[in-house]
DNA sequence: AAAAAAC
């Protein structure tokens, strides 16, 4: 098996590498390490928990050690479609550039100019940045791209959905041509398939999506259920989705549960944490710190359940999550992919449950025939619409549940969710708070990230399941 | 019916 010391990587380099406990590359790391050192493109086709970050930062720490970046004159770029994707592979760096001096700088939105100016101004060897902060810098003229010499995309695809692309473009307008791209993409579309053609000059293509795998360990479920009424989807469903999380008692100690919508993950948030869980929301209209709190709690095991948008469906590193809920079927399939593939990660394995309603279903059935499987449907674990409950519930309209509703409900629409919220822990029987005594256990994971040392974890990490390593076309060409 | 990203 090949080494990182076979990689000639810079000894430095190597000696970050083994204090972060990796031995053995993955296999995008064994395959674009060396083409990227000999200073050719790189053409990286890879999922995320591939260990896609290490293969363009390793190469590239060791190819700029050598040289000093002039003001405003960056000598390396590294764009990212998110901004916690960016914050992410700038801690890669930190971790392998430790024993190298070598300065970077983050360019992302949502944080103040100042700050990234003085970096900038100063000379940065690395800038690791979102497109629509770059190209904010390089309008003010404060950015100077012409001594790029080595340019990353990452994530290409989802830069893609994202719109960046025409803003890519513009910026492959910006740095010399004479620079060298690395560009990783989880799939090739045939927009990809053309800004590639178009960038990339006789590129090293590795591709290691196809990848074997042991076993599938991901283990899937569903629970599809109809509303007893259309008012009443949400409040059940959270109610659906607290009874998987409690059916999974201790095994669920770091979970992610994903929502369509901003407002639902709010909302999902909140409703968990009234009744004892701890539990917090990250999307995109939170202020950047908080999310970077959020994650970072997260990561640490402070926080136990993720609420997100589809922010944290990819590429964002979470280490060894234990469980994964949809409270809605993404409505891209790809995404239901995504969002499962944050956990059964390096070997592990990981639980994925998913709540279907009516109005799920049309997604329902294409996330099946993307990954070729059908899923498990669970029984729904709310005790079969509990009469005594209903009773409860329905008691200010008592009359029978076929009636028509045309009669408007007095509550304003406006004031449902306070509603809702007051009711919900009436309903049920509230279950004993759930007390998340993090600190009393012994508590490593938190460092699971930078040096995981067990046996089953190979290099950083490349265990997928087989559905996962298909590439998206080949999932769909069933 | 959506999310993300620039002010």
């Amino acid at each position: 098996m090949t080494k990182f010391s076979d990689l000639n990587l810079s000894p430095k380099v190597l000696k970050a590498i083994e204090e972060a406990g990796y031995e053995s590359p993955t296999p995008i790391q064994a395959g674009a390490i060396p083409p990227a050192l000999e200073g050719k493109d790189v053409l990286g086709i890879a999922q995320t928990g591939t260990g896609k970050t290490a293969s363009f930062t390793l190469p590239m720490i060791t190819k700029l050690a050598r040289g000093r970046a002039r003001a405003r004159m960056p000598r390396s770029l590294v764009l990212c479609p998110t901004r916690e994707l960016a914050a992410q592979v700038a801690e890669n760096f930190d971790t392998y550039a430790k024993n190298v001096k070598l300065t970077k700088a983050l360019l992302i939105g949502g944080v103040s100019f100042k700050e990234q100016d003085q970096l900038i101004d100063k000379g940065v060897d690395v800038l690791i940045a979102t497109p629509g902060r770059l190209l904010d810098h390089f309008e003010r003229g404060k950015l100077l791209l012409t001594g790029i010499e080595i340019m990353v995309i990452d994530e290409a695809d989802r830069m893609l959905d994202m719109g960046f692309i025409p803003d890519i473009e513009r910026i492959f307008g910006l740095v010399p041509f004479t620079r060298q791209t690395l560009f990783f993409s989880a799939t090739m579309a045939p927009e990809i398939e053309r800004i590639t053609n178009t960038f990339l000059s006789a590129p090293a293509r590795i591709e290691v999506a196809r990848q074997a795998t042991a076993s599938e360990n991901i283990t899937q479920g569903a629970v599809v259920f109809k509303p007893s009424r259309k008012d009443r989807e949400g409040t059940e469903k959270r109610k659906v989705l607290r009874a998987l999380i409690d059916a999974e008692g201790d095994s669920c100690d770091r979970a992610i549960i994903f929502c369509n919508r901003k407002v639902d993950v709010d909302i999902v948030s909140k409703s968990l944490k009234k009744y004892g869980h701890n539990a917090a929301p990250i999307h995109g209209d939170l202020d950047q710190s908080q999310r970077m709190k959020t994650l970072d709690a997260f990561r640490d095991s402070e926080l136990r359940i993720l609420v997100a948008s589809d922010v944290a469906a990819r590429g964002l590193d979470i280490p060894a999550v234990s469980h994964v809920f949809n409270f809605d079927v993404p409505s891209h399939a790809e995404d239901y992919v995504h969002r499962i593939g944050r956990t059964g990660r390096a070997g592990r394995s990981g639980k994925a449950f998913t709540i279907c309603t009516p109005r799920d279903e049309k997604y329902f059935d294409a996330v099946e025939k993307l990954i070729q499987k059908e899923i498990p449907r669970l029984d729904n674990p709310v005790k079969t619409e509990a009469p005594a409950e209903k009773v409860e519930e329905t008691k200010d309209t008592n009359e029978p549940r076929k009636s028509s509703r045309s009669r408007s409900r007095s509550k304003s629409s406006d004031d449902k969710r306070q509603v809702e919220t007051r009711s919900e822990p009436r309903t049920e029987k509230r279950e004993e708070p759930r007390r998340d005594t993090r600190d009393n256990r012994n508590d490593t994971r938190g460092k699971d990230r930078g040096g995981r040392r067990d046996n089953n974890v190979v290099g950083m990490g490349d265990h997928l399941p087989d559905f996962i390593a298909l590439s998206f076309d080949e999932r769909r060409a069933s």
